[in-house]
DNA sequence: TATTGTTATACTCTATAACTATA
DNA sequence: TATAGTTATAGAGTATAACAATA
């Protein structure tokens, strides 16, 4: 076999800049969530929440890709401020089911609000209808999202 | 149409996708890399340095976004692999000049096609057209960063 | 026996502070 | 005094194993 040194340009990695980007945000919204009280994992968890509605513990660690035992601790804190309720499955008793509480629903809302100047800030360089591009291009590449396909990340309310 | 008070939807939050797909990636970025005996952040460290040339820990670090003192151990671990080589700057000999070597180069471009399968199968939504164009995305979402972040654009995996 | 949730635990990642050597 | 790099270390994030309750 001919060993050609291809030393053509590498694949295209989009990684990369994902990782960084997040990272970007993640950063910035620490501080930002910070006065809030919590941290983003918990944004994530509870947005994920209010998307699939009540979801045992198990569907909610797949869908947020985290291991199980993690998401034990995740939920403790939440129930402590009482942002989310865990009730036995009538169904399964084995099972938790967990729901976003009202106040829940609220401090979500606030905190994607405050979120959204984080996004600003880091999105700056790109306009409105960019924006939207960006958002759907993402979105379709999470079509086939593991448990729930439509139960991914939703689009968020307007503040 | 400018003419007509058109309510546009403030453009959606885009950090939790951005969140979620990277986690994806790295996920399954560490089962693909961890036969070659680095992880992710050793990619994305070798990958800067490729792009950038020399460049001190500092600025290695800034670009990163990571902490100076984990720059360090990234470091040690890939100059124990003798991917990377740490000069005294002649200048200043409080700087280190930090370099891809050979083997380090060779690394990197072996990680990369292993890599792609990763892309390909998390975008497998999307089609070539769709990754360029969020490829440009992020890339301009990017343009005030340092220098360039990690990651090429180019056509599929030659390897 | 298998599954859901839990605890305990160890391993990794990250950040803060103190030290060194240069400037 | 200030800066580049290093070390030590504590805190957060994550994964593995064993256990209780339930199926």
């Amino acid at each position: 076999m001919a060993s050609l040194p291809v030393v053509k340009q590498p694949p295209p990695r989009v990684g990369a800049l994902l990782d960084h980007l997040s990272r970007r945000i993640r950063l910035r919204s620490e501080s930002v969530l910070a006065p809030l009280g919590l941290r983003p994992r918990h944004l994530l968890a509870l947005t994920v929440l209010r998307d699939l509605g009540g979801s045992s513990q198990q569907a909610l660690a797949r869908t947020l890709e985290m291991d199980g035992t993690n998401v034990v601790g995740l939920l403790n804190d939440l129930e402590a401020d009482h942002l989310v309720e865990r009730r036995r499955s009538p169904e399964d008793r084995r099972r938790h089911v967990v729901e976003l509480t009202d106040a829940g629903a609220q401090w979500l809302a606030k905190a994607e609000c405050a979120l959204a100047s984080v996004e600003d800030e880091v999105f700056a360089e790109l306009d409105h209808d960019q924006r939207a591009t960006l958002y759907s291009l993402l979105r379709q590449a999470m079509r086939d999202c593991p448990p729930s396909p439509a139960g991914c990340i939703a689009e968020p309310p307007s503040c």
